[in-house]
DNA sequence: CATGAATGAGACTTCATTCAT
DNA sequence: GATGAATGAAGTCTCATTCAT
């Protein structure tokens, strides 16, 4: 999916490979970019400078700031949902799922907390960045949610809880918890105890029989 | 303290009743416009005009328009963190006193769902903003935290979560939960079932005796 | 007619007797850049340092380029139209009348002939200045009409004439004479010549008896 | 006449076969783009992309867009002022005479009145093209001049009238008439009519005997 | 207090044109 | 011959903010 829904809103691709190598340049320029200065701060000729680029240059291969901060969001987006490069372990318990579901979420996030600030802050005003921001909740809720499923099938899980409302909530609970954190500087924790605290209230709350 | 914190940011106070006047007309209408346009997009003049005033009289009462913005954010936040009217009855349970404090929330929130969205947008780029918003999220954490504490030496909350992470993270869920649900239109959820969900999921969480 | 037409078009009046100047200011200076430059090569911070402003004042009164000129086209054609000073003389012959029409178009024309050039190339791509120009033609065209078949019902006149294509033609042949003589510099003829055989002709064209 | 002027004014010419027919289909190309987007809008990218070039291969036919225009505008002024097909009847009266050609040069400026309408334009900023415009004028002028010379020794025509003035007048009257009713849609006519009456506006104008 | 005229920093954007491949 | 990447001049326009009246 990530690749058609990018390719649709792209710019015209570069026909060339040289034109391939200084489209990356660019958006690589313009992560640096946005990191710094934040989007509303960032000009398109400092973005076309760090790529060694004219500013004139930069409307080759896209239309506007805009553009290319959606196309660096999704891309962002896309490293937050990525499968575990370590197969999932067969048979793991839900606790052991939840945890490294939190964790892999945690490490990412703060692996590019500086751009998901950016990105935070963007999709409270760009429409197609909210969209992508919302994608990626909904990949956890979806995920969320039918685990849940399961488990209250199970007998394992609260079933007085709707499936959806809680997945959301839980993601919801875990994606402001990262940014207050790490984003906004809200407190200090121990990396280690973030994740250990934020799946025991994960798994608390679904009410996971053992957890 | 949004008092003091409120004076110590006001421009002159005006001298004159037609001057408090005045400038009270220039708040609302600020709020108007910026529900409307939102932050980036409001201009001085369309907060004058709205107020029927010239955009030059804008500076006889505020800086920028980040000043007035900061004073609305502020009383906005006033508004989340307000004492129930209704004076807490005496004796209630904590499962109650969550319940009501989750409801009194959602429903200021959605009251205000307009501005307190915008109130989010500038808030990742604001830093007084941002501190407005922290203060509300520590306003309720530090309650919660309190909470927590109590009931793990009554023995009725989960003894392995720490007070502080449990209470910011329960916060940051309720918070999320609330933009993506009433601002963003992420979804549309029941009412009375949101808080009803969002308090189970809280007293899970805590692992409340008999919730 | 040109009153109520041209406020339509016009940028939010100045609301000062000092806004009121600074607007003439720059409608003169404008047409005085206009004259020099012509309208592509025309920019618009000449135009307000010819008037003695920054840039930016110039968007207190006018919108674009385009509209200053829109106004400075209405206010011309309006000149080009403009009743005589000298009331008609009241019994004066068919002829007579044609030839200080003749004379009066062509002696307005190349008074302003510099900013008429203009107006002729800008009339070629904004619609409304094309317009104000078909006004113009048409003004005349009808005035012409009317004359044409009173003259036909007293017989004076060729009766196989269509009144508005003889009008309409003449007009033109009147109009486009100018353009290329006084703009264009095409040819260089005596100015009482001209009228004389432009007259001679017109009056031919209709079978004018007795001319 | 219009080859020579043509050809000194040419980018050098094409030496394959191939290159003769890329140069005319950009040629083509640029006619369709103008005729679309008129002069000041068209884009060469554009006129590249419709030959089916990258737009960096213009430059090996023509040095600028107005290069390319001019040699449409020369070519389609030839158009304009082509001899007949079919050889001119050897005893033709003067108003049948007089007749055919109002009647040709409304048929090829009705044919071609779009791209008509964009060298009227361009005509009013490009020199070259102002003046292929006025051969075009002189062309019909000095053949109308020499005919009323002719007829004025005759004693058919009338001798008060400037042969110069009056065939510029005249000619005047019908290009304007082609451009007001054609391009501009100033009005309609019928076809035939229009001819009529400007053959007769023509002939009466210069009291052609019998006409 | 109120007005609205004036300022000017500050970016954006377009595209004709060049040139290495 | 053809391609398309790269350049950069040139102007446009917006508005927050100041200030004389």
């Amino acid at each position: 999916m990530p690749e058609l829904a990018t390719a649709s809103l792209e710019a015209a691709a570069p026909r060339s490979k040289k034109g391939a190598k200084t489209r990356a340049r660019l958006v690589r320029a313009a992560k640096e970019v946005f990191e710094r200065d934040g989007f509303l701060n960032a000009r398109i000729s400092d973005i076309a400078a760090t790529a060694g680029l004219s500013h004139g240059s930069f409307y080759h291969y896209f239309e506007s700031k805009e553009q290319v901060f959606r196309e660096l969001a999704r891309a962002q987006e896309s490293v937050l949902t990525a499968s575990p490069e370590d197969g999932e372990g067969r048979s793991v318990s839900p606790l052991e799922r939840i945890r490294r579901a939190n964790r892999r979420y945690l490490e990412r996030y703060r692996a590019e907390a500086r751009i998901m600030g950016v990105i935070e802050q963007v999709s409270r005003y760009d429409e197609h960045v909210r969209e992508a921001r919302a994608e990626t909740q909904k990949h956890f809720a979806d995920r969320a949610e039918r685990g849940i499923r399961r488990l209250q099938e199970e007998g394992l899980v609260d079933r007085n809880l709707s499936p959806p409302i809680a997945a959301m909530a839980l993601g919801a609970m875990v994606a402001r918890f990262a940014e207050l954190w790490l984003v906004q500087g809200y407190a200090e924790y121990d990396f280690d105890e973030a994740v250990d605290q934020l799946t025991r209230l994960w798994c608390n709350a679904l009410g996971l029989e053992g957890a």
